[in-house]
RNA sequence: CGGGGUGUAGCGUAGCCCGGUUAUCGCGCCUGCUUUGGGAGCAGGAGGUCGCAGGUUCGAAUCCUGCCACCCCGACCA
């Protein structure tokens, strides 16, 4: 089944999903058009990330709160650009009952049952949320107002792809409202950077922090910062954004706070989120033809021991020199499986808890016993290793350490060997079809330039990036003025 | 939404063009014995509204119509 090299072939992006993220159980199909369901091993591992995520909001000065799934149509329709991005893929209720029809033909809609203004599925909270703020802000003493949910929203996508473009998703949402517009484009940034370092820290997958341009910017939003990675398959994956809304919702909604002076003003906005698509960053950044592989802070299960065992006697003895070290290990914090299910031969255990990516495994047999070891096994690099008793549990601590670090810097060092300077629209197109990955060119600013790149090329304009250094060049199609480089590539 | 394709047991599939016994095979599942340091072997067994609804026909998995879902390409997009 496995061993099909998908890392490597995976242009063919479904191969991640129908056969190695499937068949590692996170997630499948539903059936509802578009929609998922995702597998309690699937989910345990998005909980941790809501756990690192919330954490780190929290710290940051953010509340959870929680607004209504139902949208009234109008709300919508306030925001000019707003409604014109989203308009094209809302799911909406128009009526409230069903009934039994007359004719025989089963349940139906009751036609009596007719709402006087549909109501919109959320695709993104905005509208709710502002109409909401106009009420709760009166004072510059109101401000900041820093709230982030956690919700499902739904978008009628023409075409659906498992964990990265899923017409119901659940993410996070993070709505703030400020007294400046200084203020309010720190907040934008500063998740930014809150996502880039959780994709970094926790998720173990390097990202390039940077804004988009006008044509990539959220519908309602002056400015979009960014998070791009960059999968095996030499695609770009846009796995975070933070807006900086400016005084737009402010105004579509009329929220005014009166300031020192007590004069009234809009408020200046920010809006954020991250969703399940990390999930398939996650999957598409560091699994191998053996399954996932997932980094040690984010794994459901760290650790896995594994008897190996002729007859229940000797299981026994096995079980109970195991029990200890699971106390030790459970004390530290770390989360330990002991998999003594007899149904299951030890090499079918390995092979599955490789495909569900757990980091690393021990194996205790006969051998071992008499020994007084424990046999080491890294998900990351397949090395094995046997070590004394009285060693394994350092040995656990280094390697939650050393696993975390080592698929970053290998994923990290993938990315940077796939970013490519390039001076001549010729050599991009070349590249662009072969190598992949992000490519670093001159571009003369304009919608029109990156339409036709993006046209003729199917790449786009991934970001520019938050570092980017000043090197007047020229536009690699046009031959105008370029104040810098800009990072292309084919996104999902 | 436009083009192409698919839907048969939990999963993967043969059969469909050219209608005709009891719908094929593999994995998985159940029972028993032997196994257990990298996905076990043998023997026996269970499991099917052939996506759904109509139609043609003596007879439909197979032909026709409509619908639904999924996959690929395009447009759109976190």
């Amino acid at each position: 089944m496995m061993g099909k090299n998908l890392t490597k072939r995976s242009e063919d992006y479904s191969k991640w999903y129908n056969e190695l993220v499937v068949k590692a159980d996170l997630a499948e199909n539903s059936g509802v058009r578009g929609c998922m369901v995702i597998k309690p091993y699937g989910f345990a591992i998005w909980e941790k990330m809501q756990a690192g995520l919330d954490k780190m909001f929290k710290d940051t000065g953010h509340e959870n709160a929680y607004f209504p799934l139902f949208i009234p149509k109008s709300f919508l329709s306030k925001e000019a650009s707003h409604v014109e991005g989203f308009a094209k893929e809302c799911a909406v209720v128009t009526h409230y009952r069903l009934k039994n029809d007359e004719d025989g033909n089963g349940i139906i809609v009751d036609p009596e049952a007719r709402l006087e203004e549909e109501l919109i599925v959320r695709p993104t909270s905005e509208t709710i949320i502002w109409d909401t703020y106009r009420r709760w802000i009166q004072s510059y003493r109101d401000l900041p107002l820093l709230i982030n949910q956690w919700a499902n929203v739904v978008r009628w996508e023409m075409r659906t792809r498992l964990f990265l473009r899923t017409a119901e998703f659940l993410w996070q949402e993070g709505h703030t409202a400020h007294a400046t517009e200084k203020e309010a484009i720190e907040e934008a940034e500063l998740i930014m950077n809150v996502y880039a370092e959780f994709a970094e820290e926790h998720m173990a997958v390097p990202v390039i922090k940077g804004v988009k341009t006008e044509s990539e910017r959220f519908a309602g939003a002056v400015e979009t910062y960014c998070i791009e990675a960059l999968m095996q398959d030499g695609k770009a994956l846009q796995a975070g954004t933070s807006h900086f809304l400016g005084q737009n919702f402010a105004k579509a909604f009329d929220v005014k706070f009166a300031n020192k002076e007590g004069k009234q003003e809009h408020v200046w906005a920010t809006s954020w989120g991250v969703s399940t698509r990390l999930m398939g960053a996650l999957v598409m950044t560091h699994s191998d033809d053996n399954g996932l592989v997932l980094p040690p802070k984010l794994a459901p299960i760290q650790v896995v021991i594994v008897p190996i065992y002729k007859g229940l006697e000797q299981l026994d003895a096995i079980s109970e020199r195991v029990k200890p070290l699971v106390q030790e290990l459970r004390s530290k914090g770390i989360s330990v499986k002991y998999d003594d299910r007899d149904t299951h031969k030890p090499g079918f255990k390995f092979n599955e808890y490789e495909l569900k990516g757990v980091p690393v495994r021990l194996a205790i047999g006969q051998r071992d016993m008499d020994n007084g070891t424990f046999e080491v096994a890294r998900r990351d690099t397949f090395e094995k290793e046997t070590v004394p008793i009285d060693e394994v549990v350092s040995k656990i601590e280094f390697l939650m350490e050393d696993i975390q670090r080592n698929i970053f810097d290998r994923a990290h060092k993938y990315r940077e060997e796939h970013i490519t300077e390039v001076n001549s629209y010729d050599e991009f197109k070349k590249l662009i079809e072969s190598k992949g990955g992000f490519i670093s060119a001159h571009w003369d600013g304009t919608n029109e330039t990156e339409n036709r790149i993006k046209e003729e090329t199917k790449a786009t304009i991934r970001c520019i990036p938050i570092n980017v250094k000043n090197e007047p060049g020229s536009c690699m199609v046009t031959g105008k003025p370029s104040p810098y480089r800009v990072l292309f590539a084919k996104a999902y």
